[in-house]
DNA sequence: AGGCGAAGTCGAAGCGCTTCGACACTTCCT
DNA sequence: AGGAAGTGTCGAAGCGCTTCGACTTCGCCT
């Protein structure tokens, strides 16, 4: 293992000049400086980085990622969450370590107590995540990606779903729709609480009062044929209806299909619009996963850095226009 | 921040006895014990892992897994490559750290070596990919998760491609098929010798001629209309075709759609098995991810022992039966 | 009674690194 | 010429931690 003073000897200066020659903390000559970046890449010095937290200087900074890796979530949108992570914490010199879910909650306290991380981003985050009270009462800042129900004591970032729901009402009343239907979630999760759908229905549910639009929600399974039975009973029940905003991943192709076996072509007789990113050409708010991942970064050094943070932040949603939303022809 | 000696201070102890007793290096006693872990508890005390390596301690062990999150790489297998890593690297007392690609193997390079990892995993290597020269003259040891070109002072893991190709060909002989065909990647990838391809290739046209099974190859670009031509044509110049192994995943289910549109049925009439992991439900030798993380972290864990260690390792295919090979139907 | 080994604890030294204060040397200004 | 104001370098001290050797106690065996 090389040293700092292997350095030295091999560049002839002192241990302190091969410090001061790689931090420029001081003013080195050119000449010296020279001969020390010869050294170190000959003898291959690495210094060794842990010890630097001694003698006053930084401790290198490491955050740990928790993010469950093999579960049934979406492995597109944690990667691009790591990603994003990976990325922002870079720019502010922050290395990022790799904390899967490990058995239960007890088994991940005990790897994240032993991690050398000194603050923590957890990611899909559930409404009532078993983890929740763990950190709160856990001794380094973490940010959460996801919403719990309760966000005393916590700090997360999530994407404004009431606002998702309003927006997806104003891009349809903005093409002329005068009756829309919200197809949401499998109907236990709002037994659930689980805040996003019913933020989102909050939210369509306002614009659309506000919009002056006739709406009305409908939950759906996540089966192709209850998207089936949903399609055929809001038309059934709602024959003006010619906008429809799906929060509800799984089912998005499956009712489309559905409709057009039941005589509608979308976006023609139709418009779909969806809330959650799918890898299909529609209409949708995307789930921001680069901005969420970013901005957990963020509020996670600005917490590390003392300055004071909202317990949750909501980014604003967007709206990407595409293939399945068209203005309403005049009846 | 809590340093030993605070914890010494308020047990009562000199802070040796309190690092002795958190280390169980020496036998303490069961009151002394008892005492500092309290004070542990109460003040918060987390050890300053780095400063370990000095005073002769073990350098906490880090990883770090290079892998390109965002690239057009199947996310999919790179979260299970992932998963698995930072399973097995736990389970030898490694942390991972996460490191995408920088812009270039010049960023990479930078921050890798500013990282206090002390090993490297590089997923989704390329046969001829740019950071090999740099991996061999890295300073600290690596494993790639791929199958370089020229392996010389590298270590490696991979499915063993020639066996997969083998297999298949066994598994169709063993239905009684007579008539086998390959389809494998563009013809462009061929040209630029990607290993894998011309693995599966050897492979399948051995275990043909082993077994006695007469066989063709037909390289096949990556979009459903070469697949239809590509399936004519098999059609045409094999009519007594009833096995068919691809070896390119965007092709399966054109291709399959493109023999059904032609008439045949699989697998009744024709059996498809595919090499590569597809969400569809195929017969297929799949890249096993979970194994080639673990096995990858294995390898790096005996490097840093000092143990040799070959320079490829081929893990020995496995093939999963599913619905699109039978046995061949007396024709 | 005396000796011995084990158990338990402490102080001091040392790890690789950074930082502080001091020193020598150069420049530049009057 | 003589000082002030940089420049560049060094030695020593110190960081939080571990480890080593030494010391005290204690129970146990002769």
């Amino acid at each position: 293992m090389v040293r700092i003073t292997d350095v030295a000897r091999r560049a002839g200066v002192a241990p302190s000049t091969v410090s001061y020659a790689l931090s420029g903390k001081r003013p080195i000559s050119a000449e010296t400086r020279r001969r020390v970046e010869e050294s170190v890449r000959e003898l291959g010095y690495r210094p060794l980085t842990g010890t630097r937290a001694a003698g006053g200087g930084h401790w290198p900074n490491v955050l740990a990622l928790v993010a469950p890796l093999r579960a049934g979530v979406d492995p597109r949108t944690v990667m691009e969450y790591a990603g994003a992570v990976v990325t922002a914490a870079r720019g502010h010199d922050h290395d990022v370590l790799l904390v899967t879910r490990g058995e239960g909650v007890e088994g991940l306290r005990r790897v994240v107590e032993s991690t050398p991380a000194n603050a923590l981003i957890v990611a899909d985050t559930e409404p009532h995540d078993a983890r929740l009270p763990w950190l709160r009462t856990l001794d380094r800042p973490s940010v959460l990606i996801g919403h719990p129900a309760d966000t005393t004591g916590l700090t997360c970032v999530d994407l404004d779903f009431g606002a998702a729901g309003e927006l997806c009402v104003e891009h349809l009343a903005g093409l002329g729709h005068r009756v829309v239907a919200l197809v949401g979630a499998p109907p236990e999760v709002y037994l659930r609480d689980t805040g996003d759908a019913q933020r989102v229905v909050r939210g369509f549910t306002a614009a659309a009062a506000r919009h002056g639009l006739s709406s009305s929600v409908l939950p759906c399974p996540a089966s192709p044929a209850a998207a089936r039975a949903v399609a055929e009973r809001l038309l059934r029940e709602r024959p003006a209806l010619t906008g429809v905003v799906v929060h509800n991943k799984a089912v998005v192709k499956p009712l489309i299909d559905a409709f057009g076996a039941l005589g509608l072509r979308v976006p023609a007789d139709l418009s779909v619009a969806a809330v959650g990113s799918t890898s299909l050409p529609v209409t949708s708010v995307d789930v921001p996963a680069t901005e969420l991942g970013a901005g957990a970064v963020d509020l996670l050094i600005r917490i590390l850095n003392g300055t004071p943070v909202p317990e949750a932040t909501l980014l604003p949603p967007q709206l990407t226009h595409r293939a399945t939303t068209a203005p309403r022809t005049t009846p």
